[in-house]
DNA sequence: CTTGACTCTCACGCAGGGTCAGGGTCTAGT
DNA sequence: ACTAGACCCTGACCCTGCGTGAGAGTCAAG
């Protein structure tokens, strides 16, 4: 690799006030040995050329997007193979950010139209709502590790044409359906007889509503379920140990 | 102010996991002064009742709009009375947090599309574009539509001369009074009274150090304010309508 | 009396720099 | 040759909102 050797090296107040940072910040990025200056001059000052601005320009580039310093250096160390999945990812955290941010707007709006109203009592109640629906809506994100990439696209492809509606009434039939299997499982019903064999029927029939038949995200959703050791502190299975082990024995007196 | 004496005191863990915080952040907030355990026990322990769940939720409340604990300890401290003008001010804040990641958003995308295509050397110039787009659209550039060339030419000079203390202060400043206004607005004290007066005139005096006096400029920041249609979705004045109508009326009882 | 589960305080670590302090270097004017 | 003033260097501590660990005291049960 050439460079020409001395197309104008500048000092580096001017080359700091040129690309829009600070001196201090080039200091930084020398150390992290993220930007190196083109050269030191005999008293030790660093010199600046084209090449350093451009690269400097990625590096302003990458942080805009939310990259922090050490990923910096490695995205523009390895070749454009890895920046193109690392955008993907920044992509999802960014998003996730924002969502944060919509909620805190959200939050602020309605401690104001309760401050305007005059109901102080109301006021941190209403915040603590909003806020609680933004956790809820997060609260998703850490199942996401056991879906592959695939998996996850199928899964947005079926979120986004399902109505709010929908997922609720699916939320309903879950719900009767596992106060059914608790109610079976305390009973002591038989595995392989008729009821019981319904009741695996519905419970196929929901899931298979959720994966969509999709094999990718039934894997997935296999290795979360089956993970409990890594879920978070205070996510716990909407069913019992006992209806666990009941559908369980349901369903391995039949193929799947 | 009574509190009931022993309503149930919990040990720091019981109590972190209780209110979804660490025992760390309990033990910081209570060296800033934020929130002191009800009690100590013989043995020193920190022991906390009902009281200080309720401040902590509103702590949490604030925190998550984005408040920093320094400005969290001031609100909780004064009366509500600020509480309004903060909030405002912080949802101006967060808005332009939200604007800021909107655009990264954008640059991923526009950096996805160039990647796709295997426009490599495009890549860099597409993003810097949607970062000086960013630049520009963000900071105060849509209000600068207000105001004319010579009033933008004396407001970069004066801009130039102002240290980021000075800024900050005045925003301080700006706080302070604009809570005042709100109190008095609601307490409905006389506009042509001496109180009122006194508060138009350290208005005047912020207003000025804005404007410096020149004539362009105040003439911009009328029209800026004047025309809340055309302000960008997520812009709003940092006080109430009650605030503006009072401040407005006490203006109208002096010559301006 | 020991063990284990808590608790305390102190002290350092993080990211991305900002802000001195104490000293060297370069350039211009005298 | 000397000096003033504008640059430049490194090193060390400051900021936020905690996390993490060390070393030591406390409490209830066995």
């Amino acid at each position: 690799m050439m460079k020409s050797p001395r197309a104008h090296l500048r000092h580096v107040t001017e080359f700091a006030s040129e690309a829009g940072v600070t001196v201090r910040a080039l200091h930084l990025y020398d150390r992290l040995g993220l930007l190196k200056p083109a050269a030191l001059s005999d008293a030790g000052y660093r010199m600046y050329g084209e090449a350093e601005l451009e690269r400097l320009e990625h590096i302003l580039a990458l942080r805009f997007v939310g990259f922090n310093l050490d990923q910096i250096k490695e995205l523009l160390a390895g070749s454009h193979l890895p920046l193109l999945a690392a955008l993907r990812m920044q992509r999802a955290v960014v998003a996730r950010q924002r969502r944060r941010l919509d909620s805190a707007l959200a939050a602020i709006d309605e401690a104001e139209r309760a401050l305007a109203r005059e109901e102080r009592i109301d006021l941190w109640k209403t915040l603590c709502t909003v806020i609680e629906a933004f956790k809820m809506q997060n609260d998703w994100e850490w199942t996401k590790k056991y879906y592959s990439e695939e998996a996850l696209e199928k899964l947005e492809e079926v979120r986004q044409g399902v109505s709010a509606d929908a997922i609720a009434q699916a939320e309903r039939d879950w719900s009767v359906l596992i106060a059914e299997v608790e109610a079976a499982a305390v009973r002591g019903i038989d595995p392989s007889g008729a009821e019981a064999q319904a009741l695996a029927t519905r419970w196929s029939a929901l899931l298979r509503q959720f994966t969509q038949g999709n094999a990718e995200i039934q894997s997935g959703l296999n290795g979360l379920w089956s993970d409990p050791a890594h879920w978070p502190g205070d996510f716990k299975r909407p069913w019992s140990d006992a209806a666990d082990a009941f559908i369980k024995a349901v369903m391995s007196t039949r193929g799947t």
